[in-house]
DNA sequence: CTGTTAGCGCTTTCAT
DNA sequence: ATGAAAGCGCTAACAG
């Protein structure tokens, strides 16, 4: 019934440019239409060892002419592996995990491999239910950003005994033993805090989030190294841990954080925020509550939007290769996927850029 | 070799939590465990129709004790569809298309579709071969949202033809019929300039994307609308288009029209920007010049931007509802792969939302 | 209600 | 250099 004929059928229902319902043209197709074998047309698509250059000609031509595309299930059903690759992230709908997809998928992408996105929500179980939905596609390796709410790793640990390589990206752990790649947020975190102290504030706060996750504690240990190292003694009264999950949450305690920040006696002249919602809502309600950004309080944070030249005032960050830490993360990945050595398994800490504008400087 | 033992291999390498490094259960393996047909545990797993109670718990219960999970590109080679949609974007590195691919993937994984995205970067070819790429790999259908090059749309009207349904979104064309979703661009442009021209603003410029694209041109023609409607003349030396696929092009070109905007004589008194970036950039430029918004010039522009609100001066936008243009355009796509009837393509053209903020406020 | 059989499209020995 | 045949893991007639 299907190719049961090779005329052109003129009578097929919804015919709009010559061309007939056929379905998908397969290799067999193009077997029997040269009257070749079927694993003949393979080696020659496949670019085989030894293969007639006359037949091999003749085949990719007629596979160009006639659109043929080889099915990816079937080819991974039959070699057991996809060439495709999970990514897992908290959420997508932020720009700096936009930027790490793009470098993901760049990656990736150049070399063959397509990749399959998931989100997490920042949810445990949702992440491990995603993680069995891509084991069973048949990824040939995992890049995950995991949940804040992830203690537990032998989702991932157990998927590499299964033989599919995973790779940490932005959040990291000591949990699980692989490669890793991620921005130095000990040094970046000082790095800000320094600027801070350098310009000569005192006074600094420091608003977290509210999680175990490294990004958040190697952060807060920059911020106490900062001030330890220039004898500034730490003040429990001025640091703040939030939840940062949703944003009306965010908003509300964010919001409460800084009016106790600015009520307390003696208060902060500076606040140091240590992610990117943090930052630029900080910023906002800062604005919203009418105190002058740096003359009330100086503000520097992580953040890698793209405005904050443009804000108001313009916003010193702490800013992440976002890009490369994706794309770095994607090309180990795929040097594990292709069997480079697994015994030395390295965790890559790229450097933060300190990019210091208006809300940062000197009180006067 | 594989399997051919049931007991724990405790001197395979690198075993770590007492799992044998034995590969991924098979549908088989339950069914020689358990003593009966393959074709018995797949009517399980699979909730058939008729079943025996015990035998399907039996099934059930091995199945998740030893985390049995189906092999998705056997079960998709076998039937046919893959459960997987492709998702085609210019670009995924901006807010505005990470909200739009949120609601796609909230609306599909929901109803266990998976999303293969891939990026055109704008690229007419890259489309193309990106568009072989999905099918190869056997979506069940197509979400796309069309290079700003593609004039040419019979790689999707022969995806169709193919048995594989297409929804444009955000991008809209009318060379292809199909079910269609975006927002009303031209409405949204008008309500815009309406809103500057209530504001008492007469001499209104229009900054636009240099593209054929309906996204631009509806909002072009909305522009001129609002001005018809107001009785207002068109002055063609305030309408610029520019290029604006690469961040340098778009810098360079609106600093450009920027200028001469702001040096022709008479000058406009405030701008409609069409585009994302052209608004936020053109503020930036805008204040790195010196001018005073919107105080020597007014300001509105599409904008997805979480913050509009903190950007100096906070910055009147048309809102656009991007989630809810990806979850419906991934529900109608959904719709089209179930069969749901397909003589009636619809177009859904959702409201935009106009934000007034500082930027646009009347001049005195 | 359950087992047998065939086959989705492809690659890959093993022959020739 | 090419062909024949088997099989990846799963589902779906078709029997019983």
């Amino acid at each position: 019934m299907i190719n049961s004929s090779k005329s052109v059928s003129l009578t097929s229902k919804t015919v709009q440019t010559g061309f007939s319902m056929n379905k998908n043209i397969t290799l067999q197709d193009i077997a029997k239409a040269l009257n070749i074998s079927a694993s003949t047309v393979s080696r020659a698509l496949t670019d085989s060892y030894q293969i007639g250059a006359k037949t091999k000609k003749l085949v990719l031509d007629y596979a160009k002419q006639h659109h043929y595309v080889p099915n990816r299930m079937a080819r991974g059903l039959k070699e057991g592996k996809s060439r495709s690759i999970g990514v897992l992230v908290c959420s997508i709908d932020n720009n700096f995990m936009a930027q790490m997809l793009d470098g993901i998928d760049q990656h990736c992408s150049e070399r063959g491999y397509q990749i399959i996105i998931m989100q997490s929500k920042e949810l445990y179980e949702q992440e491990k239910a995603n993680v069995d939905l891509l084991y069973a596609s048949g990824i040939d390796g995992l890049l995950i950003s995991p949940s804040y709410q992830t203690v537990d790793f032998s989702h991932l640990t157990h998927l590499q005994e299964l033989g599919v390589p995973v790779v940490l990206f932005d959040r990291l752990s000591k949990h699980i033993d692989t490669h890793k790649v991620a921005v130095d947020n000990f040094k970046g975190a000082y790095d800000a805090t320094m600027h801070l102290i350098n310009n000569g504030y005192k006074k600094i706060a420091h608003i977290n989030w509210d999680t175990e996750l490294s990004v958040a504690t190697k952060r807060f240990e920059g911020y106490k190294q900062a001030l330890e190292d220039s004898g500034i003694k730490l003040n429990n009264d001025w640091i703040k841990f939030i939840d940062t999950t949703n944003a009306e949450t965010l908003t509300l305690q964010l919001d409460t954080a800084l009016q106790e920040l600015m009520d307390f006696r003696p208060s902060p002249k500076a606040i140091f925020t240590a992610t990117d919602l943090i930052s630029t809502k900080c910023l906002a309600l800062l604005h919203k509550r009418g105190y002058s950004v740096p003359k009330d309080i100086a503000l520097i944070g992580f953040s890698n939007t793209d405005l904050a030249d443009v804000l108001n005032p313009s916003l010193s960050t702490v800013h992440q290769p976002s890009f490369e830490i994706g794309s770095l993360a994607a090309q180990q990945l795929l040097s594990l996927i292709n069997g480079k050595d697994t015994n030395s398994f390295q965790t890559i800490l790229l450097p933060t850029e300190l990019q210091i504008r208006a809300s940062s400087q000197p009180k006067n």
